[in-house]
DNA sequence: TTGAAAGCGCTACCAT
DNA sequence: ATGGTAGCGCTTTCAA
């Protein structure tokens, strides 16, 4: 009557009631090496009867790999990170690999205890969308430790790995020479990332690599038509909704306000749209917008949003794929992976305001 | 000049370095037990000097936790889901788990292989939204198991676990109430859930709780003001935007078309508002749109779009903590929590059209 | 084809 | 305070 430790079915367990040996179950039940058809019933049987369940954290302790891939992204809540999550745990699934997500915040203290925490998990690779450029230590070591790294969305000069990234540069020029041949002179990129002083002066004070690579492509094309010093329209900061709406109330009601603005990702874009509205002023006549990332909610707003569509899926997929096929030991070295993106014109853009 | 096999150090090899012994060193380690402060410098200086990693895994074998809960929802992609799952993952890590998500299309085949793979793989505990209430002999065996679960936004009778609901019945109820009072008589109500013929008779037809629940309240409340047979109304099968559009262009183009529609989510709720425009009905004149699921979107379209606002992050939080709570012990039979909802009036609903 | 035994890296218990 | 040692549940030689 007294209660056997409720420990959950071991092979030795199933072995005993087998009547085989702890390897030869052990063979069946991890379908290994080879076995009679008797025994196999027998074993089968025994572990059916029993409940039996592997634990795949003691098959992992011996076997080295622990069929996890750990995801590092800066907020799953953001639409961006859940659809190439999405397409990242579609991919593994299928590669019969099981996803541990950990949102970073943007925050490269969080992604490297993140780091740490999935090396110590031991998941077999890493999947890690950095929130700094210029930081990467951390993923260096990941990367030297011997498990497999991809990077989605953002790369790093510094660090040889796997990278897939969209053609951010290309599309921000396209967006910019639009925004300019409509007589656009006041023209703001508004984004999340922050600088310590949340001033911009610089691409370099961006770490966040697509972002950095957008913003010096707005500002090579508009140097290039003659405009200059247009470092002070780009905005950092815009972290949450309020900070959103608090630096577009702000733009919006200066003396000199600008005529378009590009938001760097559809959050900050549909804060930008509802502040516009709030504080009376059109879109598109009395001010153009264009968003990166093509939301689905982009299409139903009036006007809709003209976009920058970005193969936001296929991104986590292909990082996934490539960590997999490294994870099966194809693919030598690192490779770069540049999607491309397309501009869709709705109704959000028209000639700058007299 | 031979490679020594590039296995990662261990206590072991800490230990031999630091001049102790394994017990001792991974005392320091693994922050138990109690060591002098001068052996514990010099155990931290070998793990510094060999750049040790402890490893979770092997913790885990020994300890019987792994410091991992599993969550399985039916998309991470729904907005619903990915803000649920951010309450989720806020909670987890500040407790100090790490979350492995899973998908499960909500499908109950799919739900099946990701509980068992969880179990495998030997998660401490396991929150779901389960697709079908019915069948969940899949969780009682979790349950049974002795891994804590929680279910999240559905319920099962059949479950005794801790559950976090929203108060669905009840705000269908209202919505219901609100549009009959204007003057609407025929209601749809289109949801995801669907049936094998892919055709509505009564409430047991759908297995998802919360939208059984909503159903019913909507259908209760029909039948107490004298409609009958409003089942007619009730369309299922909206799983993909293809899917929705295809059924609500159908709805709106039949002969008889409903005055009103309920969306139960607001990825139904955005594609009911491409259809009604595509086909030139006019919200709200023409059509009259509630969608469930306050997501960010709905208050910039023209017209905004009435909601019914559920607490998704709490769900998601609540659920986690309710299920950290068991697993550090506390609490002893199995809580429901309701959460409740409120309808945001905004302008996509108006009386009925003549 | 089957079995015995070593070991993965760690914790935990019992001595000292 | 420290060390020895027995496992946790599995895979993997190596023999038989």
């Amino acid at each position: 009557m007294d209660q056997p430790p409720p420990r959950s079915p071991s092979v030795a367990d199933v072995a005993l009631k087998a009547g085989v040996s702890k390897a030869t179950a052990a063979r069946v039940l991890g379908g290994y090496g080879t076995v009679s058809d008797r025994v196999r019933d027998a074993v089968t049987a025994a572990a059916r009867a029993l409940d039996y369940r592997p634990n795949e954290l003691a098959r992992s302790m011996t076997t080295g790999r622990s069929g996890t891939i750990g995801v590092v992204v800066g907020d799953i809540e953001n639409p961006f990170f859940s659809l190439a999550v999405r397409g990242i745990t579609d991919v593994a699934r299928q590669a019969g690999f099981t996803v541990i997500l950990i949102n970073s915040g943007e925050d490269v203290a969080s992604e490297k205890a993140a780091v740490r925490t999935l090396l110590a998990k031991r998941v077999d690779g890493l999947i890690v969308s950095p929130s700094k450029e210029s930081d990467v230590e951390h993923l260096q070591e990941a990367a030297r430790s011997g498990r497999p790294l991809a990077l989605l969305d953002r790369g790093s000069e510094a660090l040889d790995v796997d990278t897939v990234i969209a053609d951010d540069r290309y599309a921000a020029e396209g967006v910019t020479r639009r925004l300019l041949s409509l007589g656009h002179r006041r023209i703001a990129y508004l984004t999340a990332c922050d600088t310590p002083d949340h001033l911009f002066r610089t691409p370099a004070d961006i770490n966040t690599g697509s972002v950095r690579r957008r913003i010096e492509g707005f500002l090579g094309v508009c140097r290039q038509e003659g405009l200059k010093d247009m470092e002070r329209w780009v905005h950092v900061g815009a972290v949450t909704p309020d900070d959103t709406r608090r630096i577009v109330t702000a733009m919006l009601q200066a003396g000199e306000r600008p005529t378009a603005i590009i938001a760097s990702d559809s959050v900050i874009g549909l804060e930008v749209f509802k502040a516009s509205r709030t504080i009376g002023l059109a879109i598109p006549s009395d001010l153009s917008l264009v968003s990166f990332h093509d939301a689905d909610w982009t299409s139903v707003t009036s006007p809709p949003v003209t976009v920058v569509r970005q193969p936001v899926y296929q991104l986590g997929e292909t990082a996934a794929r490539l960590l997999v096929e490294r994870l099966n030991g194809e693919g030598a070295k690192s490779r770069r992976v540049i999607l491309q993106t397309e501009v869709v014109e709705r109704a959000s853009v028209a000639e700058a305001p007299a």
